[in-house]
DNA sequence: CCGCCTCGAGTTCT
DNA sequence: CTCGAGGCGG
């Protein structure tokens, strides 16, 4: 093909105009600046040779290019250096030892602070008139950035008995977790980037090319470090308190110490406390306070040897994708799942993270081999967040056959899902036998997703009757099974029948009918086959049943495979009826509650249970009609749902105290 | 008919 | 835990 100068030059500025967005809004380049600089040149000399293609709306014409730097270097009078990490407590012990033995004397004065997530500034005043702030950079040299710095309200603009000539004071430009919040609303309902986290957004403010933008983000700053000028401070803790006395914040987290085991347990208190505080902090920085002493430490080529940054690990990290594979659940539905190159987040190591669904992948943009960022959503779920860099060649197919049973695949028109229809699919009936055994289905011990697996693929089981058919000899046929365990199964299989019939109704995975309905249902109708005679009318009597609920429960039980199931059911003895709900009181009557935590001594089902006995109502999530929260160790999101809905919250004992 | 409140379903790792 | 959607009250 040859040569077409004018597509050659459409398609650069609009690669070009793609990186400036990732610099100046995502703060999140994917090209070093000799990258990007090579793509500007050829752009520009290309638009030279051919004048007729040259435009007004090109980015080699525009102000904002990033080649065009609205920023000019600024050499630092002392680098910039970056902190070395740790996150556990043998890196910092190892560190304190360290300098110990440098400095030839093993107890020294130290200086605890928050390490806030923001992006680090430098401030030159020139008595005591601040005349340039600067970007950290690559650390020798950064942008100036002062007409934005300027606009920081935090930042004080002239200090009062500042030492004569120059004194740079160095500091964490940030924004607090509920002033992002707001400005991603005000981002979107103007259609314009919403920010990741509150660094991101920070530093998206500092790059603007127009100071008056970042003057209507709410940006803070808070010193942390001694960069040039005459000081009579002689420790590090003396000069934070000068700061303060010059007009600048400092951190609200200080602790003064000079034993090692203070600082770690303090980590470890902090972590808890660190969710709660008004800015992001991803750990704590610690210091050799004495100046005299952190001379003699020195630095390496990267970092100073008397400062360590103690960190939490990260909630987000990045890695690759290595193959994205299709999981069949037991409702057929096709889940796209990455998987990728394992890697440590929140304290886990990651190697598979869900996609929901193919509109997921688009909307991401994700190929096989690209690399990625992944956090745990709400510190559970792995979840891909965006792509960071595209590798990959070819984009992601939905399947057209079945992963599992390798039958066509359908779509339903108007929805996200893929679904397999073949009910026969042995994904399909191994999901559907291990929620009929799951905790809070039928609860049969011993039946995991190995054993499941392995009964389905040798033909022992297709359905949920197969089960009660199992006996001792195949079992004993299955790999790592010996009486002990076979007969384990066997008990846990006998002790299933006598589950009542709320959880046989959950366990026969019921479109619509969740644990919940079906206990709704089974309190109404009391026996499986008063359930089963119901007409659609009847159904829709019991509260929170509608027509799709009655409708899907109505189509179960008049299917003829469904109800020769049913009968092989009965026939091995199982139970079909439903206890009369024992009260133990009515004191909770007219209550709603919602539990949140790990309390102690029981599971959240079992706590709920509890409550119901009681007349209560539970539910699994917050809102105004909840009556209370019961809030125990390690209470997540529902809890703070609860404070900001101003819904009562009461400790796990005042829950017992009242129904005792 | 809209918006709130819930529930259901799928997902990960220890 | 999150997303999508059913149930139901206003």
């Amino acid at each position: 093909m040859s040569f077409n100068p004018a597509e050659e030059i459409e398609k650069l500025r609009k690669e070009i105009e793609h990186h400036n967005h990732l610099y100046y809004d995502l703060d999140d380049p994917v090209l070093s600046d000799t990258q990007y600089d090579q793509l500007y040149q050829k752009l520009k000399d290309l638009e030279a040779r051919y004048p007729q293609f040259a435009a007004a709306d090109s980015p080699t014409q525009k102000v904002g290019g990033k080649a065009s730097t609205a920023f000019s270097p600024v050499v630092h009078r002392t680098p910039m250096m970056s902190l070395d990490n740790s996150y556990n407590a043998e890196d910092v012990r190892a560190w304190h030892e360290r300098c110990a033995k440098m400095l030839s004397c093993p107890v020294f004065d130290m200086v605890l602070e928050a390490k806030i997530d923001g992006v680090s500034c430098s401030l030159t005043y020139t008595d005591g008139v601040l005349t340039t702030a600067a970007s950290r950079g690559d650390g020798k040299t950064g942008e100036d950035i002062t007409a934005n710095v300027l606009t920081v309200k935090d930042i004080p603009h002239r200090i009062a008995n500042a030492p004569a000539g120059i004194l740079e004071i160095r500091g964490e430009i940030y924004l607090e977790k509920k002033d992002l919040a707001q400005l991603n609303e005000k981002q979107a309902a103007a259609n314009q980037i919403i920010f990741a986290n509150t660094r991101n957004a920070a530093a998206g403010s500092l790059r603007q090319k127009d100071p008056s933008v970042t003057m209507r983000r709410p940006l803070k700053f808070f010193a942390h470090s001694f960069g040039f000028g005459r000081i009579n401070a002689g420790g590090f803790g003396d000069f934070i308190d000068d700061c303060r006395k010059w007009g600048f914040a400092v951190s609200p987290v200080r602790l003064r110490t000079s034993s090692i085991e203070e600082i770690i347990q303090f980590y470890q208190d902090f972590n808890d406390k660190r969710r709660t505080l008004p800015f992001d902090t991803d750990g704590l920085v610690i210091k050799v306070n004495s100046f005299d002493q952190q001379r003699i430490l020195g630095n390496t080529a990267k970092s100073p040897r008397w400062a360590i940054a103690f960190k939490y690990p990260a909630e987000q990290a990045t890695t690759t994708v290595k193959n994205v594979l299709f999981s069949v659940g037991r409702s057929g539905v096709i889940t796209p799942v990455a998987q990728v190159e394992p890697v440590s987040c929140a304290g886990v190591v990651i190697s598979n993270a869900t996609l929901h669904n193919f509109d997921e992948i688009k909307r991401l943009g994700l190929r096989v081999g690209d690399k990625i960022i992944l956090e745990r959503a709400g510190e559970v779920i792995p979840k891909v967040v965006k792509v960071v860099q595209h590798l990959g060649q070819a984009d992601i197919q939905p399947p057209v056959s079945c992963p599992a049973c390798g039958r066509p695949v359908y779509k339903a028109e108007g929805e996200v899902g893929y679904y397999c229809v073949n009910p026969a699919c042995p994904a399909q009936i191994k999901g559907r036998i291990l929620h009929y055994a799951s905790r809070a289905a039928m609860d049969i011990d011993g039946m995991g997703d190995a054993v499941v697996n392995e009964l389905v693929n040798r033909r022992f089981v297709s359905n949920f009757a197969d089960l009660y058919n199992l006996n001792f000899f195949h079992l004993l046929s299955l790999e790592n099974f010996k009486e002990k365990k076979s007969q384990n199964l066997l008990d846990g299989l006998e002790a299933s029948k006598k589950r009542p019939l709320s959880r046989l109704l959950f366990a026969l995975g019921i479109a619509f009918v969740g644990a919940k309905t079906a206990e709704v249902l089974a309190d109404h109708f009391h026996t499986l086959d008063a359930l089963m005679n119901a007409s659609i009318d009847e159904l829709q009597t019991v509260p929170d049943v509608g027509t799709a609920v009655s409708q899907s429960v109505y189509d179960f039980f008049h299917d003829p495979a469904a109800k020769e199931q049913i009968e092989l059911l009965r026939a091995t003895g199982l139970n079909f009826t439903q206890p009369q709900k024992q009260m133990s009181s009515r004191i909770l009557e007219g209550k709603t509650i919602v539990f949140t935590g790990e309390i102690e001594g029981m599971t959240r089902t079992q706590a709920e249970q509890l409550a119901r006995q009681h007349g209560a109502k539970t539910s699994g999530s917050v809102s105004a009609k909840t009556t209370f929260v019961v809030a125990a160790k390690a209470a997540g999101g529902k809890l703070k749902k609860a404070q900001s809905l101003g819904v009562k919250i009461i400790s796990a004992e005042e829950f017992f105290k009242m129904i005792q």
